[in-house]
DNA sequence: CGTGATCTTGAGGGAATTCAATGTCGGTGG
DNA sequence: CCACCGACATTGAATTCCCTCAAGATCACG
């Protein structure tokens, strides 16, 4: 559930100017709801309701297995949609990973609107395709040895940060570990060794340095 | 490119009876083509411009790493369409794992179909969501054990099989390994341990029995 | 300055890989 | 027909990589 403030009948409620990426008129219309550090967006098995677009803040979804495991689908940063889901359950939980600022939008308006525009229609294709490659590179990533996928990460995260070179991960070690299917401990000494490798610096723990983004692309697989 | 023959200009050419899932107007035109085993369908990088659903054996997409390396991306058996991909270039390659017969569908004909025809456009939106759900449990399963896996894949193979506790598998150890993210050793090596844990029998390489269910359940996570 | 959360580092063990050899099956030609 | 061959699969031994368990370090916050 939505555990920050109950959402009103009509979600059709503020006009946002979409001026971030150009996907168009399905962000016009929805409601920015506020999330404090780790609140739960929506749970896993909720009926699917909305979708989501991160103003401000980052956004992960999860799931968890009967024997606590937690594997992170996906990390959302600001100007990401999120919410595109088989079925109608959600298959994984979303929270915020720090304050967040998220626009929920009323799926039923982007269908209603989607059935009378096409580009509409297919605005919601390329949404949904292109969370599709993202899997298919989470896919790719997890098959690799321990370095590459720590390397791959942070390539990833490079290029989706306005700086390329230099960012702040605005997640902790253990969502990172539970993103690449490892364990804390590995994501921590992996990071050490690339520092030793002057791959990367580290100022502080949240803090990625890219220094020889090639031998990161090596090592990225 | 398609290696078994050439694509006439105009792809509708047989009209197909779309009887086999209940997705409608979308299978209705196009060309069936043969491809013998281990034949390309379509390679990474090449412009997308189809839409396929396989007719008869099975169909693989994989990416090669540059150092050679094979990643899996998923199986196809009859009945099931693919070619959903990301933007213009396919991101995987796809090859018949045997002899195959796969209905080819021009994207064009189904886009402009969709344009003018809303619930074939939620068909489309539906399909791809589909494929979404595919990658995130292929994704729960690369996050698992070798025992976990194995035992997953299974799973997954007889549910998709028409005789749900015994089958044939289509494709090779090494199928499944690089679908995996494992060796064709510790495939090999786990079905046996399976096998004598008496959770399944396999009466020759490639046929399954499944024995337990609900130990095979539990050692898949 | 103390406290809890987060991160790093170390030592040891276990799971999967690597390298290597043997076994099995299906097809083809003698 | 069956002997041989190549492709595929299984098994074994040694090694490597990552995990587990454990202790310390660093940071944010009251």
């Amino acid at each position: 559930m939505l555990t920050q403030a109950s959402l009103p009948n009509s979600a059709i409620k503020t006009r946002h100017t979409g001026t971030e990426s150009g996907v168009g008129a399905i962000e016009m219309i929805g409601t920015v709801m506020s999330f404090v550090r780790n609140a739960e967006i929506y749970g896993e098995g909720e009926q699917v309701e909305f979708l989501y677009k991160v103003i401000s803040g980052t956004v992960r979804t999860y799931k968890v297995l009967a024997d606590g495991r937690r594997q992170i689908g996906a990390f959302y940063l600001a100007g990401d949609l999120f919410g595109f889901e088989a079925g109608d359950e959600h298959g994984f939980s979303a929270e915020a990973v720090g304050d967040s600022k998220v626009l929920v939008i009323k799926r039923s308006a982007i269908f209603a609107l989607a059935a009378r525009n096409s580009d509409v229609a297919s605005q919601l294709w390329n949404l949904t395709t292109r969370e599709l490659r993202r899997m298919q590179s989470h896919i790719m990533l997890l098959i690799k040895s321990a370095h590459e996928r720590v390397a791959g990460f942070l390539l990833e995260m490079a290029d989706r940060s306005p700086a390329s070179n230099e960012f702040e991960l605005p997640m902790s070690r253990q969502d990172i570990a539970d993103y690449l299917g490892l364990t804390i401990e590995t994501v921590s000494r992996t990071l050490t060794s690339l520092e030793n490798a002057a791959a990367i610096a580290l100022p502080s723990a949240r803090r990625i340095v890219l220094r020889d983004r090639v031998a990161l692309g090596k090592l990225s697989g």
